[in-house]
DNA sequence: GAGCCTTCGGACTTA
DNA sequence: CCGAAGGCTC
């Protein structure tokens, strides 16, 4: 007995079919993972295919290290030189060993979101740009997508000639003034490591060969999440021998914003057209009540790829459908129900997750497991790395690893005070910029700066601080430099002398940063500063999660995708929360719906024994209180898969109210068209929170509002409770808002 | 010219 | 609810 006789048929047969390009798409739970690692091990026992020529690339570094430690575990011998990585770190090796044949040098710096925002800042400042009409934000999205495309500057000012947008003739020129700065800091942004990488393959033909002699045979994991880019990655390194496996399900694409396109995977047959197609339909994952709901959900999209998961599994329990008055109510319950089930014995608490649309939904859980004493743990929120203290100490190992990189240094050149301020700064600047220097250099050089004055005497202990590190670098372990960085700077004990909670979370940060430090340096053979700050700038939240730790896991639904859980709870199912307000009313609105509805079937397919699906009819949102619906993806779960406090209303009655309340046309509603099927709480509660009667201004009157001055009214809607007033404001532009909260007054 | 304090405005999902 | 920007004071 062969240990592919565990397979299933198709999983077999994508085992198997090694040569030519191969699609298999893998439905949640049908063991794409195992084909993955039994594959590279038939490759190489069977095939005698050496593991140098095998690359595996999946999306986050724990989806990395999990492949990594099981295929360590199936493969005998040699599995240590496959590459197993992420895109990201696979082209930051390639990049580090021969990006100078592009122009730039290999211990280049790579910048976090927050370091590009700083950038971007400094660009808009030079170009004159007014960021209260073209906003830093819009630029950077702007940049990434095209990057996502591998749109050049060039080429995004020639479109933007062709046009007569003068935004876009704006984005062009900003992009390229990006892309200079970037060059001239030695650093590369998260989607340049794609693009660069792409572009190095495409103009150096050696390295092109080097490396399509060097894999043979590439896998690649959530196919369905590549982006253009990506996929010009993947195609000039497989473009010589063509055995390229991708593996992917397209009912799990949600990451569209981030510039994956779907048509990676619904076109693959036409990109390489003698590709083989597997379909993997059996699911080892969840119950059948499970599936069953995630499948009627899924259906509802169009241009999918035909495909039914089925399981051999028990029925299962039914789907637990609660609807609670407040977000408050709905924490209490799910916190109780986690108590109970570790209580009976049933769970531990490490089965359970809660599964949110965003963020923000995880203070409330948080509060009440404190109070209620559950172990959890919040995946996301503020990276680990995002924070202050953080920043700012990896600010001191990039400035002394780099000094090319101007923004780690003026992050740090104040910071403890040294009573340098924005004006010297800009001084510094300028002057680094006429004579073509970098930031550092011109610190350097601060006695030669006329315009500064008194400010060169202090900045001088700050280079020579600097340059002390720089010369301790070699004998002295990264764990010792960061130590007497720390020391140096006095920033623990400044934030002792603070003394609040808040400082001595911040101290609990560093002491985290320094482990981190030290078992790098265990885990590496030969630690160098660059490597570790690499490492650092590549982890994402994700990847912290550890396997064998006891605690409720909370975390955002795109988060949870390629994880499995015992006992699941989708929180916030409500129209405008989830689907996202943003996805019901833009102007592509059935597209981004269906990519919110994937993410649904994503949260559905975590479960394995147990969902438990919640909402609530009033939550804070932004200090503002919502009244929401109960989700359309709810609906489309067949009622006799559900149980629980189901609404009380008839389906038909609650379909038709949704569209009312999210109707994208202002549609005046009389009185007389209130919802019938309100819940008797529904009713009980109207009374509490007042609905006029009758607003004191009709459509097309002038109104006054506190803060957004005169405006007039567009449209009212009725929305439930409250009526959704929309005003065109004469200064700040058109604003949807409750009546009741709005007071508005009649002019 | 630096730094503290107040006020205002914006808010999803992420390697 | 947090960060940035502007104003005020030393």
């Amino acid at each position: 007995m062969s240990i592919y006789d565990t397979l299933n048929e198709q999983q077999r047969e994508a085992v198997y079919q090694t040569e030519g390009p191969v699609l298999i798409l893998a439905g949640a739970g049908s063991g794409k993972t195992r084909v993955l690692t039994h594959r590279t091990a038939y490759l190489i026992e069977e095939k005698g295919v050496n593991p140098y020529h095998i690359m595996a690339i999946t999306f986050t570094n724990k989806a990395a290290g999990e492949m990594r430690e099981r295929i360590d575990k199936i493969v005998g011998f040699g599995s240590e030189s496959i590459w197993v990585s992420t895109f990201h770190s696979s082209c930051v090796r390639i990049l580090r060993r021969h990006i100078d044949r592009i122009g730039f040098d290999t211990n280049f710096t790579i910048y976090d979101a927050d370091d590009s925002k700083s950038l971007m800042k400094d660009i808009c400042k030079r170009l004159e740009i007014d960021t209260k009409i073209y906003k830093e934000k819009s630029f950077l999205a702007a940049i990434s997508s095209a990057k996502d495309e591998l749109i050049t500057p060039t080429e995004l000012m020639r479109r933007a000639l062709t046009s007569s947008d003068y935004a876009k003739r704006k984005q062009a020129e900003v992009y390229r003034e990006y892309q200079e700065a970037l060059h001239k800091n030695n650093a590369l942004d998260f989607d340049d490591l794609i693009m660069k990488t792409v572009e190095l393959l495409q103009s150096d033909p050696e390295v092109k060969n080097y490396y399509q002699e060097r894999f043979h045979y590439i896998m690649v994991d959530e196919y369905q999440d590549t982006n253009t880019a990506q996929f010009e990655l993947i195609r000039l390194l497989a473009g010589k021998y063509q055995n390229l496996c991708v593996v992917g399900d397209d009912d799990q694409s949600i990451y569209k914003f981030r510039g994956a396109n779907i048509y990676n995977i619904l076109n693959f047959e036409k990109h390489f057209p003698d590709a083989k197609t597997i379909k993997l339909e059996q699911n080892y994952r969840s119950t059948q009540n499970i599936l069953n709901a995630a499948n009627s959900v899924i259906a509802n999209n169009v241009g999918r790829k035909s495909k039914t998961l089925w399981t051999a599994n028990d029925e299962g329990k039914k789907i637990d459908f609660e609807q609670f008055n407040t977000g408050y109510e709905e924490a209490d319950y799910i916190a109780r129900d986690i108590a109970g089930g570790v209580r009976n014995g049933d769970y531990h608490y490490g089965d359970y997750a809660v599964l949110y649309r965003t963020n923000a939904q995880s203070r409330l859980f948080e509060e009440r497991f404190i109070v209620s004493n559950i172990p959890y743990k919040i995946v996301g929120g503020v990276n680990f790395y995002a924070r202050k203290e953080v920043k700012d100490l990896l600010a001191y190992l990039k400035t002394i690893d780099n000094a090319r990189d101007d923004l780690a240094v003026r992050r740090i050149l104040n910071v403890p005070k040294r009573g340098i301020g924005a004006t010297t700064v800009n001084r510094v600047s300028d002057y680094a910029e006429a004579y073509d220097i970098s930031f550092y250099d011109a610190l350097k050089r601060a006695d030669e700066i006329p315009s500064i004055g008194k400010a060169a005497s202090k900045v001088k202990p700050f280079v020579n601080l600097i340059q002390v590190f720089r010369s301790k670098l070699e004998f002295i372990s990264i764990s010792d430099l960061l130590r007497e960085v720390i020391e140096e700077t006095g920033y623990v004990k400044e934030l002792e002398a603070e003394g609040t909670d808040e400082a001595e979370a911040r101290i609990e940060n560093i002491d985290e940063l320094l482990s981190k430090v030290v078992s790098y340096e265990e885990s590496e053979e030969h630690p160098t500063l660059s490597g570790f700050l690499e490492e650092v700038a590549l982890v994402a939240d994700i990847d912290s999660l550890e396997d064998d730790s006891d605690y409720v896991v909370l975390m955002t639904l795109h988060s949870a995708k390629g994880l499995e859980f015992p006992k699941v709870y989708l929180a916030g199912m409500e129209d405008g929360l989830f689907p996202s307000y943003m996805s019901i009313t833009s102007d592509d609105s059935s597209e981004q719906l269906e990519e919110e509805r994937r993410l649904a079937y994503v949260g559905i397919t975590r479960a394995m024994k147990e969902l438990t699906i919640t909402c609530a009819k009033q939550r804070m949102i932004r200090g503002e209180t919502q009244y929401n619906k109960v989700s359309r993806f709810v609906k489309e779960i067949p009622l006799e898969l559900l149980e629980g406090k189901a609404p009380v209303v008839s389906r038909k009655e609650s379909d038709s109210s949704i569209e009312n309340t999210w109707n994208v046309k202002p549609k005046r509603m009389t009185m007389r068209q209130q919802p019938s099927g309100q819940s008797m709480q529904a009713r009980a509660f109207a009374s509490v929170h007042t609905k006029e009667e009758k607003l004191p201004y009709d459509i097309a009157d002038r109104v006054l509002h506190t803060r957004f001055g005169e405006g007039t009214v567009v449209a009212i809607v009725e929305g439930g409770r409250d009526y959704e007033v929309t005003v065109q404001f004469d200064t700040v532009g058109i604003k949807k808002m409750f009546a009741s909260f709005a007071k508005l007054k009649k002019l």
